[in-house]
This record gives C-alpha cells, sequence and structure tokens, in this order.
DNA sequence: ATGGTAGGAAGCCTA
C-alpha cells in the first residue's frame, strides 16, 4: 500500500475549507500537512475533515500561522513546535508518525523585510530545523519534512531571478541553509523527479500574478534516505489556484511505496 | 509606475 504525501498552505482554514473538503475526495491523499490555518485549536474545523474520513492534530494559532496534519491512519507521538527555542510563541511545525514514517508540517517564517529582525528569526528557525533533521537522521528514521518553505532553491523556481535576488526566499543566507538542510542528505522530491522544469506552487494575489503565471515554487517535501529509496511520484496540483477564491498556494505531494 | 490583493483583527499587520 502506497502513502500519498500532500502540503498545502491554505491560507485561512476557515475560507478554503469547501476547496479542501472537494480536493480531499478528488485527490484522496492519506496524509495532508495544512499551513496558514489562521485559527486557535479549538477553531479548527475537525468535524467536518473527521466527517471526510481524516484523523485531525492542529498546532494552531490566533490570526497568523497555524500547521496542521490530516491523515486516514492513525497518528502516533505528535509533538508541537520546532525544538530549540523555548521562548518561540509562532506556531510553524507539527510532527507525528503514521505507518512508521516520521512526518512533519512545516511553516517556514518568511523573513521579510530583509532589514527586520524576522530575517535573523528566519535563519535562525532555519538552523533548529538543520538541528532536528539532523537528529532525526541519527535515528536512522525513514521521514518526510513538508511544507511551505518560503525558500526558492534555484533560479529556475522563479518567475524573475532578478527581481528577487534581495528578497529573503533568495538571499544567499537563506539558500546556504536550505542547502546545508539538503546536505545533510535529504530528496527534494519534486524537483528530484522534475530535473529541469519549470513549475510553480505559489502566485501572489497582487499585479494579476496567477494571469501572468508569475509564480514561486516554495512548497516542498524533503525526503530522508530511506524515504526517497521509495519515492514513486510527486506532483503539484495547479488547477486548485484557478478556482473561486483560491488560496495564493497550491497542493504539492508525493507518493511513497511501501518498504522493501 | 515603489503600486497592487487577500485574510484576520480591530481601526494595522502579515504575506
Amino acid at each position: 500500500m502506497t502513502l500519498r504525501i500532500a502540503t498545502w498552505n491554505v491560507n485561512s482554514i476557515k475560507v478554503r475549507l469547501g476547496h479542501l473538503i472537494d480536493w480531499l475526495g478528488e485527490t484522496n491523499p492519506d496524509v495532508v500537512l495544512l499551513q496558514e490555518i489562521k485559527v486557535e485549536d479549538d477553531r479548527f474545523p475537525a468535524l467536518e475533515i473527521e466527517d471526510a474520513g481524516y484523523n485531525v492534530e492542529v498546532h494552531g494559532q490566533k490570526t497568523y500561522n497555524g500547521v496542521a496534519m490530516l491523515s486516514k491512519r492513525p497518528m502516533e507521538d505528535v509533538v508541537r513546535g520546532l525544538p530549540g527555542d523555548d521562548a518561540d510563541v509562532q506556531a510553524r511545525y507539527l510532527e507525528a508518525t503514521v505507518s512508521g514514517v516520521r512526518i512533519a508540517s512545516l511553516y517556514l517564517p518568511n523573513g521579510n523585510p530583509v532589514d527586520t529582525d524576522k530575517f535573523p528569526y528566519k535563519l535562525g528557525w532555519m538552523e533548529r530545523l538543520r538541528d532536528r533533521a539532523a537528529d532525526l537522521l541519527r535515528g536512522e528514521e525513514t521521514f518526510v519534512l513538508g511544507g511551505d518553505y518560503n525558500i526558492l532553491p534555484a533560479d529556475e523556481d522563479v518567475y524573475d531571478p532578478e527581481a528577487f535576488a534581495g528578497d529573503a526566499l533568495c538571499r544567499p543566507e537563506s539558500r546556504g541553509l536550505y542547502r546545508e538542510i539538503l546536505y545533510l542528505g535529504l530528496t527534494e522530491a519534486w524537483r528530484a523527479l522534475n530535473p529541469g522544469v519549470i513549475a510553480y506552487s505559489y502566485w501572489d494575489f497582487q499585479r494579476g500574478a496567477w494571469q501572468r503565471n508569475h509564480g514561486l515554487r516554495i512548497d516542498h517535501l524533503l525526503l530522508s534516505p530511506l524515504a526517497a529509496d521509495r519515492l514513486a511520484d510527486a506532483g503539484i496540483d495547479r488547477d486548485m489556484r484557478g478556482r473561486t477564491r483560491p488560496s495564493d498556494h497550491v497542493p504539492a505531494w508525493c507518493e511513497l511505496d511501501e518498504p522493501a
């Protein structure tokens, strides 16, 4: 039995619940990683999602951020919050185990404007994520770290690289830390299966970005070596951006074969 | 041309 894992920054679970329920029925993922739910735990629409056949784990926050994980199969050993800074109150990370695979839903800080404390917060958060990935690797876990990384891995992932050169999503410090995480031995699912292909997962609400295809590819699924060995397919559900009142992000997903 | 739009909160902040 394969395991299909999708990540989607829904930009308000309240506004996007209808699209989410429709898309669950259309694509039938096993695990869904949500970001920017923008509600506290007790305001998350768990009943509607449970009715669609999913268990629900939430790490919510009022107004900003907030992540969740939906899974048809049981989720075990749930951890809320990225380790490494007890003073960090932003709800951006949730981890759980499904069928022996450790899975994280993460919302990496945007980091703009770069001349404010938002940028060092982003870099510090990435160092903590790197350390968490290293810990999981030491445990020889099969794991998938998925979410809105707010990182443009390479110039081919952005419609106008020159315009974004100084942006926190592109800056050498940001890309350097992203590479540090990858070079621990992780595989970015979509790019591994689609070398040289241009595709985006986000289009800004402003300036007619969707109509002009001014997009960014910032939603990623990073696989540990044992997960990468099982990688069977990956995709980006681009058509979701064209629906009525869409999120600015679309789902990205990967499919793992059963263990050998 | 330094704008524009969306979401949530409350009369601005984040993206």
